[in-house]
DNA sequence: AAATACTGAACAATAAATTGACAAATTACC
DNA sequence: GGTAATTTGTCAATTTATTGTTCAGTATTT
């Protein structure tokens, strides 16, 4: 019946869907269109614009090439194949400086979100939320945006600007945006090396974790998360069970160093992976000792996780 | 067996109830019906509408598409497969990987995600737990799949079968697939009647209440929740702040029943809203006696909660 | 008798298409 | 280096299409 194959080449998606979807603004997309003819869609027989799912991975295209420098104007009439070179070519030159997008689209979307947690609006904060999500890349998203309003969230509530109530809402709006997130990146991917992602006794769950998670995921770890506050001896057992190639230990409280510190060391003798421990969180400081001497990594934030990862994946591979 | 077949191609729903279940107003499902022949129901006699199980799951469907940025003359006609597809895509904006098993009762589902609880493969459980949304109605969902997985999980833990980390594992991924339908649920534009759902200093979250959440906004409610843990003076804020049309408060364990008992009574007196307070969770039979004084609600299980919130609703409108 | 449901028509709000204009930023040219 | 031209995202005004809501009049249910 092959249902797949006949769906992508059916025009079926709105301009609003398409400009949500790429994040390009539907003004946007119909300057292209009369401009440069960059994506001409069908029509309905009422005069709708209606999109592929081609149409849609060609403006994606064009906005990572954008991104990547180029002008829409120069680059616009090209096909599929030729941007598709074009892209990986810009990309792997400018990987790691990423433009940022303009500052007003995240400021605003920050403001919106840090009413809708003052309103306890959930409905808004979903919104925003999701619309950071599509707007942002998951860089952007993570540390321009969730990264700097989590911190926002908690000096708020020390200070007393927010109440104990609207943190707790808040944290669990986010938590649900970023598993969500999570999953949306499970099921795209096709296997990946796995890691696992956890915490030891007295560890709590933390949304600072549940964004390392999203960062291996963008990177293609297959991750299986399995909370806070588990023993060693179940985190070696699940690590041989699914045979996982690395092991992240999120540490965020400064109880039991030294339990903590030797439970360390018992993972990484007992385990069969035994070069792959990556340790985080706020209080990973208090292990630095301990990663020299049994070879465990430790990332202090996002961003040098990222590189972490990237680089245990080309060596795994 | 076979005892969902029977049921659900039996039309027995008045418009109502429909209305209710799905989110949609009467009107709206009666202009539908007059302008695209979205859902045409049968009649009774005397010419009332009757609807069928799978009409709501229609519905319910057209109504997912609608929220992803669909536009009802476009889809109402199209039969349930293909509106699935495309939600499915819709909703997953990476539109790959969807496999539809092609035969799918509820014992298929509960055994293939036990395994893949059992197996801590974060992929499989949820593809399952996915499947299982889309191919049975939310409250088959959860009556019939996900609380009796739930149990399960727990009797497996505390019979030895199941190690911790595989507990915790599955509670997490159940959560995210809640907490993740919960958020398709909420209404972006049509406001339903607010609702707080959290439970007070000493009791946890709980898969149960997140449960409780969906029944609630299935019939209708938007629902604010704000975890576990929570003064009691804080949801009493919350409850004003937000202009809550009741509360629910859950309870799941033993612990300080008296300090307990004495907030709600706080809670009642001082939130604006005094009629509608409803308490859940397995300990609430340590409030039956109380919940009498101060005319609270008090609800055993998902059915009886549904009742009761159908009940609250129709009152209130 | 009051509440709910049915039909059909009309209305109001929203979204989209079209066209033209504008301002900020970039590029070309002298 | 400075000025003019070009590029490009955004916005406003106008028109049309779509779609949720409301109302009036009638029938059914409780």
């Amino acid at each position: 019946m092959e249902l797949k194959g006949d769906l992508s080449k059916k025009p079926r998606h709105l301009i609003q869907v398409v400009g949500r979807r790429t994040g390009i603004s539907s003004d946007v997309i119909r300057a292209w269109e009369r401009r440069y003819g960059a994506v001409v869609s069908q029509r309905t027989d009422t005069n709708r614009r209606l999109y592929t799912d081609d149409d849609i991975e060609k403006l994606t295209l064009l906005k990572r090439a954008i991104n990547a420098g180029r002008r829409i104007g120069d680059i616009a009439n090209l096909s599929y194949d030729d941007l598709f070179e074009l892209v990986m070519g810009d990309e792997s030159n400018t990987a790691r400086s990423y433009k940022r997008p303009s500052t007003g689209t995240v400021m605003e979307l920050f403001d919106e979100a840090s009413n809708a947690i003052y309103e306890m609006d959930s409905n808004r904060l979903d919104i925003t939320l999701s619309n950071a999500v599509a707007i942002l890349s998951t860089s952007d998203f993570l540390l321009e945006f969730l990264k700097p309003l989590h911190t926002h969230i908690n000096d708020e509530c020390s200070r007393g600007t927010l109440r104990f109530v609207q943190e707790r809402f808040a944290k669990i709006c986010l938590r649900s945006c970023l598993s969500n997130l999570s999953v949306q990146f499970r099921t795209s991917k096709d296997e990946g090396p796995k890691l696992i992602v956890g915490s030891m006794t007295s560890e709590q769950e933390n949304l600072d974790t549940l964004m390392h998670i999203i960062v291996a995921q963008n990177i293609g770890w297959d991750v299986t998360y399995v909370g806070g506050n588990i023993p060693h001896d179940e985190l070696i057992h699940i690590a041989n069970k699914i045979s996982a190639r690395a092991m992240v230990l999120a540490f965020n409280n400064s109880r039991d160093i030294s339990r903590k510190a030797h439970e360390i060391k018992v993972i990484k003798n007992e385990s069969e992976q035994r070069d792959n421990i990556v340790l985080i969180g706020s209080e990973v400081h208090n292990f630095r000792q301990l990663a020299d001497d049994v070879k465990a990594i430790i990332s202090n934030d996002l961003s040098s996780f990222r590189l972490t990862m990237e680089r245990l994946y080309g060596l795994i591979r």
